[in-house]
This record gives structure tokens, sequence and C-alpha cells, in this order.
DNA sequence: AGCGTTCATGGGAATCATTCTCACATAGGT
DNA sequence: ACCTATGTGAGAATGATTCCCATGAACGCT
């Protein structure tokens, strides 16, 4: 039971490595895990330590710039994103994201919460399936 | 990215420790980690093997007996619940969980991954806050 | 009840993602 | 150039979960 913190502006000093790992997110269209990021920057020839890229996208989960997700592994998964609230439709087999917003839902939750006596509330909601490519895959 | 699989009613054999982890997620009212269920039946008295709790909590999620829900840190934590599709108003502190159904976010959600051509769609939405009870407490 | 087969258990090893440690490198300011 | 605070990297450490395998319990049959 832990909670996402409240983003704060930190200052970073900058740095080749977190520059290449943001670049390569930049540059992908689905969630990826941390063992992905860092196997693909070492195939580009971005040679960079593995704690560091645990690092760098800790950084850019806190600073808004990129999403995680656990899947149903426990792995985690990352995703440049729009900074603003939203939610993702992912695709199960290639990772492929569509971002949509729900407004609807963001009112649905405050409403249950405080029915119950719940502050403070926050939500997930997150939608799997298979993309149309993944399916005419196969 | 992984997905559930479909639940199937598998014939198990009936076992003291199996109804061991049953009776005491009946009697607790929120989710809890396996490592916290395999130190309350020690606790209890009940001495059961930590692999087995794990086999048992599986097989449970597996017939729908269970839910089970991922946390930040990417910890799996179990409540009994009922059989029916519902999802979940946890207290962030003391993991205190209220059911609740929301129809119209299945139909959006199936809306909406229509509309982008996806499959085979499931959904997880959870909500997160913190109880009256926690919050009166500090 | 006796017996063999099959499945469940448990404990310790193995796995695997993630985090920690700490010596070294590097950015920025002076 | 020099100092200092911060980032990096390699490997160790952590911790949840799963695997392995020898032992034990349930079922079916007689």
């Amino acid at each position: 039971m832990s909670l996402p913190d409240q983003a704060e502006g930190t200052t970073r000093r900058p740095s080749r490595q977190r520059s290449a790992v943001l670049a390569l997110l930049d540059g992908l269209d689905g969630f990826r895990s941390a063992q992905d990021l860092h196997a693909l920057l070492r195939q580009r020839g971005d040679s960079v330590g593995l704690a560091t890229v645990y690092r760098a996208l800790q950084a850019l989960v806190d600073d808004g710039q990129v999403d995680v997700l656990r899947g149903d592994d426990g792995e985690a998964s990352y995703r440049r994103c729009s900074t603003g609230h939203h939610h993702h439709l992912v695709c199960r087999s290639c990772g492929r994201t569509v971002e949509v917003a729900d407004p609807p839902v963001e009112r649905w939750a405050a409403r249950v919460a405080a029915e119950h006596g719940f502050a403070d509330v926050q939500h997930q909601l997150e939608v799997f399936g298979i993309c149309s490519d993944c399916a005419a895959r196969g």
C-alpha cells in the first residue's frame, strides 16, 4: 500500500544518459520495461548502466514526463506521455498505447469516494486489449 | 505485458492449508500481501509453508474467489471478494476496501476500445484514498 | 484395511526486478 | 584550474515470487 508522491520541479543536472533515455522513449510508441529500455540503449550504442536507467526513469516519472504501469507480473513499464491526466488503452501483445481521457470516470471516482468517507482520492484506470495489427497478425 | 487467463473449474484436492488461507481471508477486510498472510497464519498457529500460501492464493485467484491487486511497489495484495465483476475503493493507509460497481465505465471501456480497433478488451479500475477512520486517526 | 497412484506440501535454492553502496567521473560555479 | 555537489556504473544486496524435489496426505480400487 504505497501512494504516488506529489511531483516536484526537481532541479537536476543534465547528463548524456538522462537525455538518451528520454530520446529513446520519444521514439517508442508503447510501454516498455526498464530492462527492455536498457537493452535497447545498449544495442543502439548508447552505453548506460542499468541503475542509471532506473534512476532516470524514476526522475522522469516524478517530473510527470513519463507514465509508469505495473503489468500483471509486477514488472514496471514506462512510456513517454502527455503531461495532463489521462488513461491508457494498451495492446497486450505489442504494448502499443493510445492515451484516452474520460471525464465522467473522474467525477464518478470522486463521488463514490466521498460517499464512503474517503479523502485524498486518486484512481487508476487502464484498458487492455489486442490492437488491430496484432489481431491481423494472428 | 501479461494478461489474466480464463478461469477454469480446476479440480483441486482439499487440504488443511488451502482452507486455512481462505478462512484467514474471510476474517480480514482489506487487501493483504502474501507475505503478510503467511505471517498471520503462523501467529495464529496454523503453520503453512510460504510456497503453499502462494499456491493457494494463485488457485483462489484462478477460481475467482479472491481478487489480486498490484501496489505501486509491485507487491501483490489479495482479498476475499464477491465473484461478480466489480472494482475497489481502497484505503491507502489501512487497506480497508469497499467493493463498488460502475456499469458506465464498462460500456465506456468497450466503446473506446472499439473506436481504436482493439479487441478482447479488459480493464482495471481502482480508487485509492484515505478512509475516515485513518483520516481521524491522523 | 491395505496399496499404489497422484497430487499437495514445505523448505531451501533459484530467479529476477529493483535498489543500494561506494569509488570514480563530471558539471558548474569561483 | 579548483572545489564541491551531484550523477554514474559495476556489482552486491534486497525482497517477492517461483522452482525443485523429497516427503506426506488424499483418492480409488480391491
